[in-house]
DNA sequence: GAAGATTGATTCCTCAATCTTA
DNA sequence: TAAGATTGAGGAATCAATCTTC
């Protein structure tokens, strides 16, 4: 028998309601036209773009497998199959880990490195022209603001394991 | 030869890239959360939710496929082939239009709206707990504000073809 | 057995081509 | 010819299973 009656729906509120699909619909539409721009001026996907930009900020252009998929907070299967069509391509190289024989370095290529510089002012444009022209000061400050509190609160949960 | 010179990028200041870099970050650990979180719960992806919520808010819980494109702001082959397997489950039947012989009414089954009904309440607790419980007044109004400065802004782009 | 990483099957998304009716 | 919609092929993402080294 229960003890307590099922705990009642707390539905949304008006305003909240009107937050959670405006950055619903933000965020689709965002990525659409990021992903479309960035395609048509590079012939990268956001996918590879994440990728090469994160390797070109570490040192030597380079980082551990499992480092980068919490960088880009990827499932590991998802990185190395990218990983695997990135190398194809000529972006990045494997190289083996010397004291960790189970692992593996992934290195940007002079290519890589070449095609991240290309595409990262064209990319950055984009971003400008779509969200900081449109933004307030005030409203930047917010959204960097809520996303660290919302990333915050999240990865605290996971850390409850 | 040039007439001008080439413009120089206009890079992020340190409160934009702040900002950019949370929203990308927030936007991957939301989506993942929340992802997993109904497939656990409902043996629903976000995907399938989302065209459930949208037809079961439409008189007669139905829609036109292209309106249900264009709420969603997906490409109508994607629409498309999620409706086939949605249909295979169950969840949506297709049903002939009357008055204009090529087009198609989706129509949410009752199973299709008993699922959504169960999830409904499942899904907006995991909303509220992953970002209401965690923001301010202040900025769920400013999500939603910003929200909807971007996306005007870039409907009002696209709409200059 | 667990950690670091890859593989294969399946599902899902995108692009271009197609089909039908307006 | 265009509008509403589907199809098929190929690329990308997920899940479970696997392989190797710790």
């Amino acid at each position: 028998m229960r003890l307590v009656a099922p705990k009642k729906t707390r539905w949304l509120t008006a305003r909240e309601q009107k937050a959670w699909r405006g950055y619903i619909r933000m965020n689709a539409v965002l990525n659409a036209h990021l992903e479309r721009d960035l395609r048509r001026e590079t012939d990268l996907s956001m996918a590879d773009f994440g990728v090469l930009v994160e390797l070109s900020e570490h040192p030597s252009d380079r980082m551990r497998v499992l480092e980068l998929a919490k960088a880009l907070q990827w499932e590991k299967s998802r990185l190395s199959h990218q990983l695997t069509r990135m190398q194809t391509r000529g972006l990045v190289t494997r190289i083996e880990c010397e004291d960790d024989r189970r692992g593996a370095w992934m290195q940007l290529t002079k290519k890589g490195r070449a095609t991240v510089e290309a595409a990262a002012p064209l990319h950055v444009s984009a971003v400008r022209r779509a969200v900081f022209d449109v933004l307030s000061r005030d409203e930047v400050d917010s959204l960097a603001a809520l996303s660290g509190r919302v990333v915050g609160a999240l990865e605290a949960d996971a850390a409850d394991d």
